[in-house]
DNA sequence: TTCGTATTGAGATAAGGTATCAACTGAGAT
DNA sequence: ATCTCAGTTGATACCTTATCTCAATACGAA
């Protein structure tokens, strides 16, 4: 196997786990996807395409390592019921998800620092984390909308 | 039954829904629950205990109905395999949830207005909801984690 | 190459949620 | 107070998704 190795991929070896067949193939399947969102079983699908001998399980405790290195995370957008992942491709948690095409744009984020600082102020709190996504409609469908 | 209704239960009747005992059970038991987050089971478990002869598929429906009506609202902050539900005071969507005890407090926004504005400007979309969930230690969890 | 340990695959099992449908009930009209 | 009926319910079977267990395997350090 000599396919280069993605950069999550090396974060996930960096953080001391072993880069083994299920988890790197869990990895391409999502990096490798046209659609920013799957759910666990697309991925089971895919995965099993790729390679039928990989278990189950194996591609649950991938998605769970991925998600606990912050490579992916879960969204629960379109449907309640199942989890739908996403690859995070640099530990941004600030997007905006087209509520048409559920694509996800990654922005900068500027304005959360401050808030957060005031936050801490105002109420007394240590704030560590934040996860901020804005739902909306993207350019193109803004205009496939809008020329409707 | 005579217990005052809750401005939820007004608002779920001025929605168009009835307001029938398997529902009100339902919302009481998350506005009498101590604590904040309650995943699908511990609803199941509190609604059987105050009536067991809610059918467990009402409490799922109420539990869609009153998320769709935007007075509670699933996480999945704590484990990705069940959603818990908050209550949502007032409609809001930002709140700060602490790590360790699973508080949750609101706050009132400013910030979020120009930020929103400016990512459509620059990246041209229409932005027409979001979500902005804070993480860390409420007061009483800072004070008792530093004097520790 | 060898070796120790993290990881795996298989499949049984559990957990969470939904579909179906006859029976019931909330609440507006009378 | 009673009638009426669309909206809602409860029971249960079922489905989908995820976890557990454990012997077997493979990663990667030396």
């Amino acid at each position: 196997m000599s396919q280069e190795l993605s950069s999550r991929a090396q974060r996930m070896r960096e953080a001391g786990h072993k880069l083994t067949h299920a988890r790197l193939t869990v990895l391409r399947v999502l990096e490798d996807s046209p659609r920013q969102h799957l759910t666990s079983t697309e991925v089971l699908d895919r995965v099993d395409m790729l390679d039928s001998s990989i278990g189950r399980a194996s591609v649950f405790r991938a998605l769970d390592l991925l998600t606990n290195l912050c490579l992916i995370r879960p969204t629960y957008i379109e449907s309640s019921l199942t989890p739908k992942y996403v690859l995070l491709p640099d530990g941004h948690h600030h997007h905006i998800i087209c509520t048409r095409c559920h694509r996800v744009i990654e922005f900068e984020d500027c304005a959360l620092e401050d808030l957060r600082e005031e936050l801490e102020r105002r109420l007394h709190v240590r704030l560590t984390g934040h996860l901020l996504e804005f739902y909306g409609l993207c350019e193109t469908c803004l205009e496939a909308t809008s020329s409707a």
